[in-house]
RNA sequence: GGCCCCGUCGUCUAGCCAGGUCUAGGACACAGGCCUUUCACGCCUGCAACACGGGUUCGAAUCCCGUCGGGGUCACCA
């Protein structure tokens, strides 16, 4: 039974890096029938883990990684929450003891300090003289007599090397000489993150351990614990990390600043402002950040986009294929075929994948979905009444392919909600400056507006004649009119606009826009 | 700096293990054009890569060596 993990620690946020690991590893487990479980890795902060929990997972429900075992859910290996688990750590740590595959330690920060500088200026690689290596009880007691605290440290071999068979890389090797002897557990008895990953993993079954890059350094250390312990070893696979847009480091949420600089990425950032205003949110720096998961629901990304382009970000099928259910995903995913470099994150090329999606979504689905940003915008109040959601799917089959986001029914179609447009001034002082441009809006009022049936053809062919009557081109009337009406100059056809408004509406906002652009600015 | 990993268009990648069918394929982005009442879409065209240098071979993106470049990691963080 294959069972992997994927380790989050309670941070608040749901990196999107982090994901694509977390998918990996998923994958996997699902490819093989296996199990995925989600263990926190809280053995370091005091903060609320309750509170700084809930986002991640409510992150991993809205893409739909379901965990087996974990938190919330439980399973057989309970608890799985490593602040709840030290016991175990410390037993393990008492075992490593035991062995004589570690020690106390008594050395003070600014003793190994020393070591390490002096290494630095002989120009030789750092290794722990073990000078304050305790064996035996009259050790402990002659460093304790003069008021020092021990560690617990990893006796790590001092000859040899290490063959690492992971699944992604292939063959790595490690001197073991250039491991040093990590601490496993702290002068105030708690134990460390290596120490602990390891335990868990054995106690929990991990079979394969999927992670991220960062981690193959790390390998040596926790494989000597395992082995010092006695327990079988998981099998490793390294995944390359998720890269700034544009260079090789790391993808991180604090560079946010950074990135904005570049133009791609900007744009998605600012397209996502504009709904989260529209929504009223805080857009707080700490989760909109499209570093982090929760951007993407916020502004109405649909989950499979972001999960099929975060597969494609390190992994492929073969040449051609870009689009993949989730049932293809299970069934194709292998580690052979992860690639060994970084990837750079494309907010552009994620985009596009949303793009495609949001195509394919069912017109019915469409407003299901978008229904809960209109009443989040305040444009619309719960319960939904019957009519609001039939002019709702009017209003997403005249958007059409306008609509990549869920959230941009309120860049499109927002003013189909109000009782007014919030009229951009730019434009109307554009297209409205002129008297005569004025002076038509009040004559097509007069004209094609009175046109029976009140709908798009018709008023399409009104705006013919009346243009031909007027001597003016087509031009020369829409856009004022398209600004007139909905307040800002993008949106669907102008014709279905006026359509769906209704002509009642229709006559109210341009008389109004008309009386806001013949008053001066104020 | 030590150790480890990586290196195909701007970006994600296919091809590499089993050398020739690769004048290197696809996608995103970009540029130009068409369409057009705005925006978006769509259509057409274009731009653009095997990091470099040596080998091996009839033949190398593919194998070997070296160089250079990028990244990760070196905590009583995870």
């Amino acid at each position: 039974m294959v069972r992997t993990r994927f380790a989050p620690s309670p941070t608040g946020y749901l990196h999107i890096g982090g994901v694509r690991t977390a998918l990996f590893c998923w994958l996997f487990a699902r490819r093989h029938g296996g199990q995925f479980l989600l263990r926190i890795d809280d053995t370091d902060v005091q903060r609320n883990v309750e509170a700084a929990l809930a986002p991640i997972l409510h992150g991993f429900r809205w893409l739909g990684l379901d965990w087996d075992e974990g938190p919330e859910v439980g399973g057989p290996h309970a608890p799985y929450f490593q602040s709840q688990r030290q016991h175990r750590y410390q037993q393990a740590v008492a075992e490593l003891l035991a062995r004589g595959a570690a020690y106390r330690d008594y050395a003070t920060a600014e003793e190994l300090q020393a070591e390490r500088e002096q290494a630095q200026a002989e120009k030789r690689p750092f290794l722990y003289s073990r000078r304050f290596m305790a064996e035996t009880p009259a050790d402990c007691a002659r460093f304790e007599a003069q008021g020092r605290q021990a560690v617990v440290r990893l006796k790590m071999p001092r000859e040899g090397s290490l063959v690492i068979n992971d699944l992604v890389r292939g063959e790595v090797v490690f001197e073991w000489a250039r491991e040093q002897d990590h601490v496993v557990q702290r002068a105030d008895g708690t134990c460390l993150y290596h120490l602990a990953s390891v335990v868990d993993d054995y106690d929990f079954q991990i079979t394969h351990v999927i992670r991220a890059e960062e981690h193959l350094s790390n390998t040596p250390r926790q494989v000597f614990i395992a082995q010092a312990l006695g327990y079988p070893l998981p099998a490793y696979a390294h995944l390359p990390y998720v890269a700034e847009p544009g260079s090789k480091n790391k993808l991180s949420k604090r560079k946010l600043d950074k990135y904005l600089k570049q133009r791609d990425f900007a744009q998605v950032y600012e397209h996502g402002l504009a709904i989260a205003r529209a929504l009223r949110l805080e857009a707080a720096a700490e989760t909109f950040n499209p570093v982090v998961v929760d951007f993407y629901e916020q502004v109405g990304y649909l989950p499979e986009a972001l999960l099929n382009y975060l597969l494609l970000l390190g992994w492929s099928l073969d040449d051609k294929t870009e689009f993949l259910t989730r049932e293809q995903m299970i069934a194709n995913f292998s580690l052979e075929r992860v690639t060994r470099a970084s990837a750079s994150f494309d907010p552009k090329k994620l985009w596009a994948f949303q793009d495609h999606y949001m195509q394919q979504l069912p017109l019915a689905e469409k407003v299901e979905r978008m229904l809960p940003y209109l009443v989040r915008a305040g444009l619309l109040s719960r319960p939904v009444k019957e009519e609001d959601r039939a002019l709702l799917e009017r209003v997403v089959i005249a958007c059409g392919e306008r609509l990549k986001v869920l959230g941009d029914i309120l860049n499109y179609g927002d003013f189909f909600f109000r009782e007014w447009p919030e009229y951009d001034m730019g434009a109307v002082a554009k297209q409205l400056g002129k008297q005569r441009a004025r002076e038509l809006l009040l004559r097509f009022v007069e004209g094609p507006l009175e046109t029976e049936p009140f709908t798009a053809e018709a008023l399409e062919q009104a705006m013919q004649a009346f243009v031909a009557a007027e001597g003016v081109k087509v031009g020369d009337v829409i856009h004022a009119l398209r600004v007139a009406v909905t307040g800002k100059t993008i949106g669907p056809g102008l014709y279905d606009c006026l359509a769906i408004l209704g002509r009642e509406a229709c006559r109210q906002r341009i008389v109004r826009a008309v009386e806001l652009a013949g008053k001066p600015v104020g």
